[in-house]
DNA sequence: AAATCAAATATCCTATAGGATTTAAGAAAC
DNA sequence: GTTTCTTAAATCCTATAGGATATTTGATTT
């Protein structure tokens, strides 16, 4: 019995979806976490020799990060972290999900799936404050995905990468109000009031808008 | 004399942009022209071969493709185009045009320069019924770049491949109707009038889905 | 005749070595 | 002290060989 248990996890495992996808995971949680600051080089020969791979899935993961916008390359310069976001692109990133989410949050209202609703209370009930970023980044995904349109949810993935690693550079831990805000979507989703829901994100958004537009300057 | 023209030659060809950028665009290319149909098999050693260059910039074009959604691959199993749209995913794709390019519209109406406004017209003056796409492509990409943010230009960029695969597999020739609906929006804009330029660009591309929509049945 | 199993092929994935190029540091000259 | 040139380091790009896996083909059995 247990014997046929492994046998499935290990049919599971057996199907390692690549080192390159694995090196992928890995770097972009180092660029998240500033481990690997904004605006830093990041050179092939060094992960490899860190992480004990060969430089091919090294360079496989350094193109998708350098597609999904996390680093970038110059030719025979070798790669670098992009440089932190500036006013005018946090300026573009936060119109762009004012134009997304409240919309996604309105259609999740309608259709979302009992699972997923309560998956999102339950995940809200944890709020400890350090892991705020990983709560805040589940609570939207969660949202996205209950839209049920897959372009969204990734796009808003994209995005909220960005995100996150803009909060990280300040060290933001200004929970409190973000999660009354969260708790008022939550509150229009379980009533399925699209209308509210809708709205309850727009604000939301507008105001952690605020809140981060205050630690830039320039 | 050849030896002058070899010189020049060398100059260019000793200022390239990466091999990987190289493979990227022509494979891209070659994927949006259908030369590489939807739900094939693309082989990294016949890629190589063809294009006489090695496998890495192979890899690495191969791997932002997939981080852009024209390929995915299999652990063990090599890489292979998406498979044509279905109606789910056509269905997805729209609504996430109408949420961005009526917005996009109505700020290039009102913000957008002159320089951009005059390629508007004047890319529409000829409109080849074989070229349609490009001019397609490139209408709404302008559009999108006159709204002044990066990511909504950069995200309509991805979704018009997709777009253009789509149109390209049913040989889709309308193009009638929809320069018409681009004269009204381009009008909009040259009024500075945001409100009819988004209502216009809503409306097209609602009309665009219903033209698209027929060819499909599932 | 259809289904199942085994071997062979084709492909991917990895590792290592070597050549080519850019960038950066350090010394010399003005 | 500043500029320029040379040297060195770092990096990318390529090529080749070997191991691992999926797919296909063919033979055997029911």
């Amino acid at each position: 019995m247990a014997s046929t248990l492994n046998e499935t996890a290990d049919r599971t495992i057996a199907r390692p979806s690549g080192l390159s996808e694995e090196v992928y995971r890995r770097v972009r949680a180092d660029i998240m976490s500033l481990k690997i600051p904004p605006d830093t080089r990041v050179s092939v020969d060094s992960l490899a020799r860190e992480l004990g791979v060969s430089q091919t899935p090294i360079r496989e993961a350094l193109s998708m990060l350098e597609a999904n916008g996390l680093v970038s390359k110059r030719h025979f310069a070798g790669y670098a972290t992009s440089p932190r976001m500036d006013r005018a692109q946090l300026d573009e990133l936060f119109e762009f999900r004012l134009l997304i989410e409240p919309h996604a949050a309105r259609k999740a209202a309608e259709a979302m799936a009992d699972a997923d609703k309560r998956a999102l209370s339950s995940g809200e009930t944890a709020p400890s404050h350090e892991a705020f970023a990983d709560m805040d980044t589940e609570f939207h995904r969660l949202i996205a995905q209950g839209a049920g349109n897959h372009l969204i949810a990734d796009s808003l993935a994209r995005l909220h990468i960005h995100v996150h690693i803009f909060r990280a550079c300040f060290r933001s831990e200004i929970t409190e109000e973000a999660v009354h805000e969260h708790d008022a979507i939550i509150a229009a989703i379980h009533a399925r009031d699209g209308g509210k829901a809708e709205a309850a994100m727009r604000r939301h958004i507008e105001r952690s808008y605020g809140r981060l537009r205050d630690f830039i300057k320039d």
